[in-house]
DNA sequence: CAATATAGTTTGCATTGCAAACTAGTTTGT
DNA sequence: ACAAACTAGTTTGCAATGCAAACTATATTG
C-alpha cells in the first residue's frame, strides 16, 4: 500500500469500490449477466424491473466502461439488442463481489 | 410479494437496497460504527479517509435518516463531535448487509 | 498579536439516476 | 388502406448527490 493511500485512509476496503458496478441498477444487470453471460434487452428489463429508459442508459454506461458488449441485430423484422458480459466485466464484477463480501463478511454479529 | 412488486421486477433483491447505507462513504462510516458503536469525528475521518467536509455532510445524512445520533460537546475547550449508531441504524445496517451478502453470495463461481 | 492549527459547516459545481418524451418501425383492427 | 396501438429503444430535462474548496470559529504557538 502506498503512503498516500495510507494517509488517505483509502486502504482498499469499502470507500473505493467500483462505482460503475456499485450502482444498484447496474449491480442488478451485472449479476444477471454474470450468471447468464448474455441476455437481451427486453429480458433484462423484466428481470431487473428497470424501465426501458433506465436500462438503456445503464447499458450505455456499462458499455462505455468496457464491462459489456452490445450487439444490435434484427430477428425477423424486429430489432434485438443483446448484452454480453466482457472478460473485463467479469473480472471487475468478481473483484467487486470479493471486496464487498469481504468487507461485510468480516464484521461481527 | 405483491403483484405490483412482481410486475416491476423489484423482488426485494438488489435494485432496491437502502441507498442511504449503500453509498460507499456512508457504508464505510456505518461499518465502523457497527463494530465500535460510537466514535468521534476526527477518529472516523482518519479511519474512513474522508475529508472533514465529506464526513460532515454524510454524518448529516445519516443523522437525518435516523441511523446515527450525533452528540456535540466540549472536551477541555475543544469541540468534540461523537457519532453513535442508533437502534434503527443497527437494524438497517444488518438488513442491508444480509441482503447484500445474500445477493452476492448466491451467485455461482 | 500575527500565524498556524483544529474542528467542523457551507457552498458551488459537475455527475448521477430517473421518469417522461421522443424516435422508428411493426402489427392489428376495420 | 389507414389509423390506433404495440414493440424496442434513445434522448432529454430535472432533481438529487457526492466531492472539493472556501468559509467560520476558536485555540495554540512563536
Amino acid at each position: 500500500m502506498s503512503n498516500e493511500a495510507r494517509a488517505k485512509g483509502k486502504t482498499g476496503s469499502i470507500s473505493d469500490v467500483d462505482k460503475v458496478i456499485h450502482e444498484p441498477a447496474r449491480l442488478n444487470i451485472m449479476s444477471h449477466l454474470f450468471v447468464l453471460d448474455r441476455a437481451d434487452f427486453v429480458f433484462l428489463m423484466r428481470q431487473t424491473g428497470l424501465t426501458r429508459g433506465n436500462l438503456s442508459s445503464h447499458m450505455s454506461k456499462l458499455e462505455a466502461a468496457g464491462y459489456i458488449e452490445v450487439e444490435k441485430k434484427f430477428v425477423g423484422r424486429k430489432p434485438l439488442t443483446v448484452l454480453r458480459l466482457s472478460r473485463e466485466g467479469r473480472v471487475a464484477f468478481q473483484s467487486y463481489r470479493r471486496r464487498m463480501m469481504k468487507a461485510l463478511g468480516e464484521l461481527p454479529g
